[in-house]
DNA sequence: TAGATTGTTAATCGATTAACAATC
DNA sequence: TAGATTGTTAATCGATTAACAATC
């Protein structure tokens, strides 16, 4: 009766549509023009199930019986799905090592992600690669200049909370946490955490003795 | 009938326990000796029952009715389950940016986790702090010799799968995956991938128009 | 046309949430 | 004892898997 209700897209789907643009690139590269749920489901150990499921949460130009999908159309859709089309610009406020390894990183630009200044409490060098290093206190006027919604915070824990703080003043909606802590920020700010140590409690606990069901 | 049918450890228990551990530290320093699941779950924004029954999976020493859990005791079960106490040493191939940026990371050493060394094609420099970084031609005697079973990869995409052959051939058993690539491994090889572009897509996914339901 | 693969609707499975007896 | 909080068993919820009609 009713048309309205919420399509159920799962989180789980949105983590895997990165990789199938991955591997469909690699494909495209190679002249393959069509591709079938259960080719890409080989390539990457899932079900055709699940490949045809995540598929058609982004998908626009629908799959052919017996050919299998347009590999050029389905790239198109899953980067416009992600918002690969229109470059994000964000800030990232912790130039340590860690900041300076996601300033470097070259992959982000290939995920609408670009991250355009780098700021620290101390400025030791002028800039990362073609990254400025500005200090903290041009902070909230330059984000309000350039009107920028992603902050990305790689400080150590004990400024994380205030920077977020500061984030939030300046105007930043979606934070993308790599400091240890939990951050409170008003409800209306989305943030993810990046938990290291999560992730290697995963990795340790399939080497222990005492084993978690599914695979990782 | 069958008590042996394996006990329910859930994936995304697992992964909070980390966080656990952070607050329950937090409060011991604080002079806290108990805390209920309703404390510990308005910390951390989460459920009573989902505390209860993520504690249940690694404790040892129950926790009181009335009183709640005794920290200190609920601290050591965690980290015992996590196996945070006997550390383990881990060999990493490719000191990018990234590379760096892990050889570096302080945290580590809290969660068990110790990298001994770093390897690479070309060697830049000696060491990065007190690690040394070696020519990947060392990686084989070495990893063997000292019996090494987690390897970290942070190479390029193009290396990738190169350095995992490498490492499962010189014994390595778990291998966490920073390169955007899908390893092809033998089946009793563990590997996490750390998918920057999938972390991405979650978060900006909550900036556009089309939302998936949850939090993230 | 026959065979293969699509998108979708129904069944299963697993994790989260609720309910509650046990107990300090 | 009464109240609060535990651990556990049952109900709900959501995602994954299976089944299948539609169609190229």
């Amino acid at each position: 009766m009713n048309d309205e209700i919420c399509r159920n897209i799962s989180l789980t789907s949105l983590r895997r549509l990165p990789s199938y643009l991955r591997y469909l690139k690699t494909q495209r590269d190679n002249g393959i023009d069509y591709l079938s749920s259960i080719i890409i489901a080989q390539a990457m150990e899932l079900s055709p199930m699940v490949v045809k499921k995540d598929l058609s949460i982004a998908i626009k130009v629908e799959g052919k019986p017996k050919l299998g999908y347009h590999v050029d159309s389905l790239i198109k859709d899953i980067e416009m799905f992600l918002g690969y089309d229109n470059k994000k610009d964000a800030v990232l406020v912790g130039v340590g090592s860690l900041g300076k390894a996601l300033l470097s990183y070259e992959g982000f630009k290939n995920y609408g992600l670009n991250i355009i200044v780098g700021f620290d409490k101390e400025v030791n060098e002028p800039a990362i690669l073609d990254k400025k290093i500005l200090s903290i206190d041009k902070f909230s006027n330059l984000t309000k200049r350039m009107n920028i919604h992603i902050g990305i915070i790689t400080t150590n824990k004990e400024a994380a909370q205030e920077i977020a703080n500061m984030m939030v003043e300046a105007g930043i909606k979606a934070i993308w946490n790599w400091a240890p802590v939990k951050l409170s920020v008003p409800e209306d700010i989305v943030v993810k955490n990046e938990d290291l140590a999560a992730s290697l409690a995963v990795l340790s606990n399939s080497l222990s003795d005492h084993q978690i069901g599914g695979s990782i």
